[in-house]
DNA sequence: TTGAAAGCGCTAACAC
DNA sequence: GTGTTAGCGCTTTCAA
């Protein structure tokens, strides 16, 4: 039924590779042969069958992405970065999203590396992961994407910096009692934003204790859960959130309260998803570089990919670093406000001497300096 | 290098025939061959070469999508619950995002076509596809996602029930002036919820002046242009969005001025996106049925696939009924507030006596019934 | 400049 | 039960 290149070199009285030669720009043919291939191609309609193709010269034009999920804002937009460079660079995506689970993601490694990938981009799910240990047995590249991974090419954000750029900016506002909002850690990732965080807060000679940390499941409900730190005595003045979606939660306890944001608590997110904008006033969060991530990645697996066996690129490790977008949901501390000594004293504080200027505080602050 | 079929063979000491046997269970292996087979795969590290099982088999078991964009929260839904639905019944979705391009639509489908699958979901990108026209070339099965298409296999949302009931919820509250912010139509949807809710409210007795409805591209912008509608006189009490991003944007602005929803103004969004529940107080709004939409688009899909040439599916286009979601952005009109008549007439009425009862305002209101 | 022939890795008659 | 063989649609030497 369906046309074929020998049903083409058939009607046009060729041979089959004068087809090929034609589709390909292999080898000149004559302006005559070339008239009478390109004819009856058109008139059976013929579509060249990539299937064919690609088992013949061993490489798909295609790449698997795998990843979490593709409704969170975040991952949404990875996704469709990659899928768009991907595009431009010739190769179809073959997405599978793991719903969060090491079984799953296994499955749908293994399964593209059967569907003859030429490569794969791979958010992976959770510690749990076993991909890492199995890929010994996969021949095909792999890039890691937000994750790091020790001996394999990965592209990911500084999450550490970002912390570190969180809490100077609440500590450079004046904030000394400051509420923490944890996710809990599936994945490094959100581990290295609260050590971050936490480490610029020392700088101050600040210190979080432990009862002004929530921690849970990295979603909406977790950050609800500020109630428990508004009850605290000195309550925060501030708050840092491990990422946007907890923010958003806190932020709707925070308005249904009676709460000002951010007359009378500050607020930092991170991830700065689409939403955040949208916010009234508009959330300050620790920006992910997007589509640098999504471009690097792709762009670190195509030359993976066309090095083939030869020389391979020698960055293992990108780490792009996150930027800190001031809004409106942050301020300077209200003098006389709440979280203010009591007595004198400053609860949180176990350093005597907080820094006077941001030069000072910066000084040697950071095992990476700061880009600005 | 890499194992196939032939080698295995070769190890174990049989036909390839055997091993593909083994393989697909096609045929009862003794215990003995099985066994050997089996210890070959796992010695060489064997995975079976899907791309030439398919070449022969005719048959890839991939299923295209093709969508405007993942990153909007609506065909972020869609297209997670289509590859969750497809993976389950055994397909590998290939991405393919359009980003509202016409031209490299057509040229995602082509290029789908090529790669040989079964079958494409397309949520196309503009009336200005030129998909449908091109479909006679096409031999693959074409299921349309959220878009008619005449004589043609789709499932969308009965956009035009969204509009009525959106439309009678406010009217029945009590609302008379009542704006519209009307996404420019880049597909038949949006119009039809704009007529769906025009219809109703004429059941009420109330039309929608010209000046009563902004129009532009449906997107956050055109939210913001609620504040030409607010200098109105008589300010409108409630307003209709045709999505709930334009709804959200207006949102913002009416927080930003000093509204207070529910109380000075109610509003009604459309899509139910995952935000919407997350506002102060939650968007009132209506649900298109996400997940219903992605699980049939496939499943007619999937049956398409299987029928094959033989009986093919009779039920050409699905329609998906929304609901409305009464949430906290829409209250009873208050006595004597703003919009009120004034001097006794109500300056959208057009007709003289609105119907007493929701009974009778829904009787014959309907080309199809409400649920409800 | 064009054609014949081999083969990518797999499956499916069909024979034994 | 197992092996032989042909062929899915394509590209690519190599020869003419």
């Amino acid at each position: 039924m369906k046309a074929t290149i020998r049903s083409v070199a058939k009607l046009a009285g060729v041979a089959p590779s004068t087809v090929s030669h034609y589709l390909n720009q292999t080898a000149p043919l004559s302006a005559a042969t070339a008239k009478s291939v390109e004819e009856a191609i058109a008139a059976l309609n013929y579509r060249v069958n990539l299937g064919a193709r690609s088992l013949r010269l061993r490489k798909t034009n295609s790449i698997g992405v795998v990843i979490p999920n593709i409704t969170s804002p975040f991952f949404g937009e990875i996704a469709a970065v990659m899928e768009n460079r991907l595009w431009e660079r010739g190769f179809q995506t073959l997405l599978c999203i793991s719903e969060r689970s090491p079984e799953r993601e296994l499955s749908q490694v293994a399964h593209l590396v059967s569907r003859q990938v030429d490569g794969i981009l791979l958010v992976y799910c959770s510690q749990k992961s076993r991909v890492a240990e199995t890929l010994s047995d996969i021949s095909v590249p792999i890039v890691f994407v937000d994750r790091r991974v020790p001996d394999q090419y990965s592209v990911c954000t500084d999450n550490f910096l970002g912390g570190r750029l969180a809490g100077r900016h609440l500590a450079t506002l004046g904030h000394r009692v400051i509420g923490l909002l944890c996710g809990e850690p599936s994945v490094e990732n959100v581990a290295e934003r609260i050590q971050g965080f936490q480490v610029e807060l020392q700088r101050f000679g600040l210190e979080i204790p432990e009862a002004y940390k929530a921690k849970g499941r990295q979603d909406l409900q977790l950050g609800l859960r500020i109630t428990d730190l508004l009850q605290l005595d000195p309550r925060p003045t501030a708050i840092f959130a491990t990422n946007d979606i907890v923010a958003i939660g806190a932020w709707r306890k925070l308005v249904e309260s009676g709460f000002r944001i951010p007359r009378d608590i500050s607020i930092v997110g991170f991830d700065d998803i689409a939403i955040s904008r949208f916010l009234v006033p508009p959330l300050t969060t620790v920006a992910q570089p997007y589509r640098e991530i999504g471009a690097k990645a792709v762009e670190l697996l195509v030359d993976l990919v066309q090095a083939g066996e030869t020389g391979k690129p020698a960055q293992e490790n990108v780490i792009l670093a996150p930027t800190l977008k001031i809004r409106g949901s942050t301020a300077p501390l209200k003098k006389g406000g709440a979280g203010k000594a009591i007595d004198g004293r400053l609860p949180q504080r176990t350093k005597p001497v907080p820094p006077k200027s941001k030069r000072s505080s910066r000084k040697g602050a950071s095992r990476r300096p700061f880009k600005s």
